[in-house]
DNA sequence: GAGTTTGAAACT
DNA sequence: CAGTTTCAAACTC
């Protein structure tokens, strides 16, 4: 390997030779010369303007030059860690330059159109070396800016091209960008020690196949050239370009001028370009798939999603890794998503159909282990056979949020899941949903004797999640034999909420009466309803009713319960009570039951009455809706809500913020901006149990960790929140007129970076009584 | 288990 | 938007 390239080596440097870089770097002996090179080049470049001779054929030259020099440099093996290292942003142009800057200027910004011109002669050469590169070349060349760091870059990005392709993104990343040139350098580097040109695309394969995996171990970003190097300097270079990549993707913005950018973008280019060529590699492909989502998240996703979409990716990854290649990018997850859950209704009917209950659950239980193993991959609680199903629908909004969720997830809940039922399986919350479904196995498992049916969070967006108390847990009613007796044993036993029983007569549980259906959940067998539309066989109804309803109302099908994830109570909230924050999304209308019955949903709820309510005669003991004074209880309310609620909510809350700082840790910080998916990806993982179901029902485990990770953001809200206004009921409050049902919002959800350090408001269906968080808050401690 | 109460959902 | 009706859960006996 190092012998021939240090022959091409040799050539291009005699064409140099009138640069003085060249010049010392003959003198140099051969083996250091690469490291020389990436130095004097590094000055050259940054500090000095090429020859001016170099511009005309330079570029060619440089850039086999700059092959041959970097392969030497790789192959010379020290090097080009330091030029790496030097710099991500200025080094990568050095790098470049060094050879290539010769042209010109260094100064001038890559967008220079001598940059095509090299690359074209470049490809000239790639003949010689390989067809691929002289076809990236060209590709390279289009995007190239010209610059001269571009076309060494170029020159390089064929040789990288595989790393590329296996990171590629879209052009749209230019944050990325120049941590793919960086990439592109390594690999570019490492491909000259490892082989000479031609030998490249095979290292390329190795490389996609290596960055790969390291892009799933890493998530964010383009480790791909790192493992395909071989040389272990390259190695070890593109480690440190790794980690840089990663660090600059996260928070970087282009530090580099222009010319890194273009640089970036080129690469990006010459990338897609190598996939073209390199597609072959189904799994190359796949993984370029996903960093191109990756990427794209970033500059498409200014929204929260990005985040929730590169919290994902890991788990994605590793899912890839396991077998499964989602390809799917993170916009185009979202996209998807949506489809999926109509798609899901019908791959639903399919897997029950076939697998009926047991496979669902079977999957479920598998499902739940992979998911804790992944981490991040949808735990899905074992469902009981009988456990409902989740309806595939949901809310528009929360289909535009799920949209935001990375499908990968997604489509493994699916899989998994698919024959639970879940309505919608929004992949962000399932991949929250993993983590908390770990967290709840256990809990629900010491709580539950009885099996419990997670419903994957997941599968709904925001309010299957939220919701959870209803669908997410799905008790399996199956060893009920009367429903009704069941579901009130089970609640007043508070065994388990599994799965929503209803009674509808007359609705044929194709209402928001339906308790099953408003969960988006499939009436299952404990279900004594008559006339059930409300079933799998159904799904065309189903979804078409809850389209209508969600047509009438977006949020018809969101959580009832809004919770702000912030540890911090609202203002005048009782911080240890009831979750602070929380507030119901539309409020009550009691006039009879003085909030302290069930019939008052903010009381199922668990949660206080908010300024939205028009009750009467308010006691709810979980607060009151005056004004952002805490509950205005007397201290016996409060006693009493401490007994029931506080306890949880306490617990709840120190827990949940532990267990979302776990989750985000294992997530990443990659996802820079934390969406509205990210924040669901927290909560999702303790969706499951966090159901907040009504507390009777279900004897579940509470939902209380679910309640402050998941943050879902009504849509009414929204507003406020983009607003920054941090405190979801004074979103609420705002939104609607205090006597007034909150109309729900429009707009889709859209959640804003900014929304993470602002609080979170979380969408809940009706909670369940806080006693139940108790349990899972200490099993998660 | 039947009947009543209650308030959300749906309708006008 | 307000008022009414319908509906099913929650509750009582």
């Amino acid at each position: 390997m190092d012998t021939p390239d240090r022959t091409q080596i040799v050539t291009p440097i005699s064409k140099f030779e009138d640069s003085p870089v060249f010049n010392y770097i003959n003198s140099l002996s051969p083996i250091k010369p690469v490291k020389s090179i990436n130095i004097a080049q590094t000055f050259n470049s940054l500090s000095f303007s090429s020859p001016p001779s170099v511009f005309s054929s330079p570029h060619l030259s440089s850039q086999r030059e700059s092959r041959f020099l970097k392969r030497h440099f790789f192959s010379g093996s020290s090097k080009p860690d330091l030029s790496l290292e030097d710099g991500l942003t200025g080094n990568m142009n050095e790098a470049i330059p060094d050879e290539v800057q010769v042209p010109g200027n260094p100064a001038e910004p890559p967008e220079s159109s001598g940059g095509g011109c090299s690359i074209r002669e470049v490809t000239v050469d790639p003949t010689n070396e390989n067809l691929e590169l002289a076809l990236e070349l060209p590709r390279t060349l289009k995007y190239d800016c010209g610059s001269p760091q571009c076309n060494k870059d170029s020159s390089e990005g064929n040789k990288t091209d595989p790393m590329l392709v296996v990171s590629d993104l879209p052009v749209t990343l230019f944050q990325f960008g120049e941590n793919v040139c960086v990439e592109r350098r390594l690999s570019f580097q490492s491909g000259a020690e490892i082989h000479g040109i031609s030998q490249v695309e095979p290292n390329k394969e190795e490389r996609t196949e290596c960055d790969w995996e390291s892009l799933i171990s890493d998530a964010s970003d383009l480790l791909v050239l790192d493992s395909s190097s071989n040389a272990e300097a390259s190695r070890i270079e593109d480690q440190n370009t790794l980690d840089i990549r990663s660090s600059s993707l996260k928070s970087l913005t282009l530090q580099e001028d222009n010319a890194h950018d273009m640089q970036i973008s080129e690469s990006l280019v010459q990338i897609g370009s190598c996939e073209n060529h390199e597609v072959d590699n189904s799994a190359a492909q796949s993984a370029v798939d996903d960093h191109k989502e990756t990427d794209h998240t970033p500059d498409v996703f200014s929204s929260a999603f990005q985040n929730n979409t590169q919290a994902d990716f890991p788990t994605e990854v590793v899912d890839n890794k396991a077998g499964s290649h989602i390809s799917f990018g993170g916009k185009q997850r979202g996209i998807r998503r949506r489809c999926l859950v109509f798609d899901t209704a019908g791959a639903r009917k399919r897997k029950l159909e076939e697998d009926s209950t047991s496979s669902s659950s079977v999957t479920s239980q598998s499902d739940g282990k992979y998911t804790s193993d992944d981490k991040q991959l949808v735990s899905i609680r074992p469902c009981n056979s009988t456990s409902p199903c989740m309806i595939p629908g949901i809310g528009l909004h929360l289909n535009a949020l799920a949209a935001t969720t990375r499908d990968p997830r997604v489509v493994k809940h699916e899989t998994l899941a698919s024959g639970k039922e879940l309505i919608s399986m929004p992949s962000s919350l399932s991949s929250i949903h993993s983590l908390s479904v770990e967290k709840k196995s256990l809990s629900s498992s010491l709580a539950l004797s009885s099996t419990y049916t997670d419903i994957s969070p997941v599968g709904n967006d925001l309010q299957d999640v939220l919701d959870a108390p209803h669908a997410s847990v799905f008790k399996v009613g199956e060893d009920e034999s009367s429903p009704k007796k069941k579901r009130r044993k089970l609640e007043q036993g508070g065994e388990s909420e599994a799965c929503k029983r209803c009674n509808c007569k007359k609705s044929k549980c194709l209402k928001l009466y339906c308790e099953c259906f408003a969960a988006g959940v499939y009436c299952v067998e404990p279900c004594s309803c008559l006339e059930c539309f409300n079933k799998p066989v159904h799904e065309d109804t189903v979804l078409a009713t809850r389209k209508q309803i969600e047509s009438r109302n977006p949020l018809a099908f969101a959580p009832k319960v809004i919770r702000s994830l912030d540890s911090v109570p609202e203002i005048g909230e009782e911080s240890n009570k009831t979750p602070a924050s929380a507030r119901h999304k539309r409020g009550c209308n009691c006039k009879k039951s003085n909030c302290l019955k069930k019939y008052c949903e903010c009381y199922q709820g668990g949660v206080g009455c908010s300024i939205n309510c028009r009750c009467e005669g308010c006691k709810n003991t979980f607060g009151r809706k005056d004004g952002p004074s805490p509950m205005g209880f007397g201290e016996a309310e409060q006693e009493e809500e401490e007994t029931e609620a506080g306890e949880n909510n306490g617990l709840d809350v120190s827990l949940q913020s532990k267990q979302v700082r776990r989750d985000e840790e294992q997530c990443h910080d990659h996802v820079l901006p934390m969406t509205f998916s990210f924040q669901i990806g927290r909560s999702s993982m303790q969706l499951p149990y966090s159901s907040f179901g009504k507390p009777p029902r279900s004897s579940l485990p509470p939902q209380p960790n679910f309640e402050k990770h998941f943050q879902i953001i009504p849509e009414d809200e929204t507003p406020e929140f983009l607003r920054g206004n941090l405190s979801p009921i004074s979103g609420i409050k705002t939104g609607s007129p205090n006597r007034k049902r909150v109309s729900p919002p429009h707009r889709d959800f859209v959640s804003s970076p900014s929304r993470r350090n602002n609080r979170r408001l979380v969408l809940q269906s009706i909670p369940s009584f806080p006693s139940l968080t108790q349990q899972e808050t200490s099993e998660l401690q």
